[in-house]
DNA sequence: AAAACGGGGAA
DNA sequence: TTCCCAGTTTT
């Protein structure tokens, strides 16, 4: 059978037009690949617009304040995706005179750029012949060639990479690849694949051996572990103290109200009692305004979050380093996590 | 080799 | 609830 073949053919008729479709700048297929990046493109599409408009440009990029390019990536989650790409621009800038690099091995010694991301890079915006290996790619092959290898695995991604590999058109890389992760994406779906209309029909043998809801195998995750965080929403109505979150943990780089993370649930009276209080507000004898709770679920952590609103009076003086004052217009333009949104939302509404 | 790292949509 | 998404980096 030629997979290749059969697989573009498939391809050119089912295709769906994106915008990342219609460039060979290696800049924009980038921005597209770091989005999608364990992103569904539905998701991931109005971030890539917003940025190509704001960003037109590798160099734009680059010049680019941390805090504004945090702000519009805001909501999409994998925060250091945003790091390493405004990172690896100025790298582009500084260490290859703004040239994206043209090499697979020079592409993937960029921050954030893995092999997948470089193998995409090289073959859709250079017509380099390496093999995309995601989610989609792992499903199709383990499906059509029935192979149970557990994919989040060393040995599975051994092995599908040079499956992979095998089964690329070395003279059309680009669409090759693009035409399996579309086959994953649209046809041969995680659920409810189009078995019975699928052009490997004859040919997949987990379908002949009735194992395609079974593929591929992947070892589950370990369940998240429940962190609690309080929040205090310090304000005199007019502003309001945040900190930017620093060290390696969740959100880095993102702003917040002070925090006080506890292990298990606390309420206000035993809050009081904290010296994180003391600390935070000196002498002054705190009253509490609203308090609420969210849930807040991530993939590895369940965070159980309430936030304290501390009514203060005005002119308070807030020493704490680091945090600072701002006002509750503002509040807005810095980039938070969606759990600090969410709260945010709650409050001016 | 395993864990950390977000958030949303679908079954 | 659980799984998955055009994965990469750190431990």
């Amino acid at each position: 059978m030629n997979f290749s073949r059969k697989l573009i053919t498939w391809y050119e008729v089912n295709k769906r037009e994106l915008p990342w479709r219609e460039t060979n700048d290696p800049y924009k297929i980038w921005l597209s690949e770091v989005i999608l990046q364990q992103t569904r493109v539905e998701q991931g599409m109005p971030y890539y617009l917003k940025f190509i408009e704001k960003y037109p440009t590798l160099k734009k990029l680059a010049a680019a304040p941390d805090d504004e390019v945090m702000k519009l990536w805001q909501g999409l989650g994998y925060y250091s995706r945003a790091r390493n790409m405004l990172a690896a621009a100025r790298e582009v800038v500084t260490n290859h005179g703004g040239k994206f690099p043209n090499e697979f091995e020079e592409i993937k010694k960029l921050k954030g750029i893995g092999p997948y991301t470089a193998a995409a890079i090289a073959s859709l915006a250079f017509g380099l012949a390496y093999a995309v290996v995601d989610g989609n790619v792992y499903r199709v092959l383990a499906r059509i060639y029935s192979i149970d290898t557990p994919i989040n695995s060393t040995e599975g991604a051994t092995v599908f990479a040079k499956l992979a590999t095998e089964l690329l058109d070395a003279k059309n890389p680009g669409t090759h690849n693009q035409a399996v992760m579309e086959f994953g994406a649209t046809h041969c779906k995680p659920a409810q694949p189009l078995c019975p209309d699928c052009i490997f029909n004859r040919h997949c043998v987990a379908l002949q051996k009735g194992l395609v809801t079974q593929l591929p195998v992947k070892t589950p995750n370990a369940k998240p572990r429940t962190r609690h965080f309080n929040y205090f929403y310090l304000t005199d109505n007019k502003r309001t103290w945040l900190q930017q979150r620093t060290g390696k943990d969740v959100w880095q780089g993102l702003y917040e109200f002070p925090l006080l993370e506890s292990e298990t649930k606390l309420d206000w009276a035993t809050l009081l009692q904290h010296d994180f209080i003391k600390t935070l507000l000196g002498k002054l004898k705190p009253v509490l305004g609203q308090q609420i709770s969210f849930t807040h679920l991530l993939s590895h952590q369940k965070i159980e979050a309430t936030f304290f609103e501390i009514l203060l009076p005005k002119g308070f003086v807030l020493k704490k380093f680091p945090t600072f004052e701002t006002s509750l217009t503002k509040l807005k333009s810095y980039p938070v996590s969606r759990l600090t949104d969410k709260f945010i939302e709650s409050i001016q509404h």
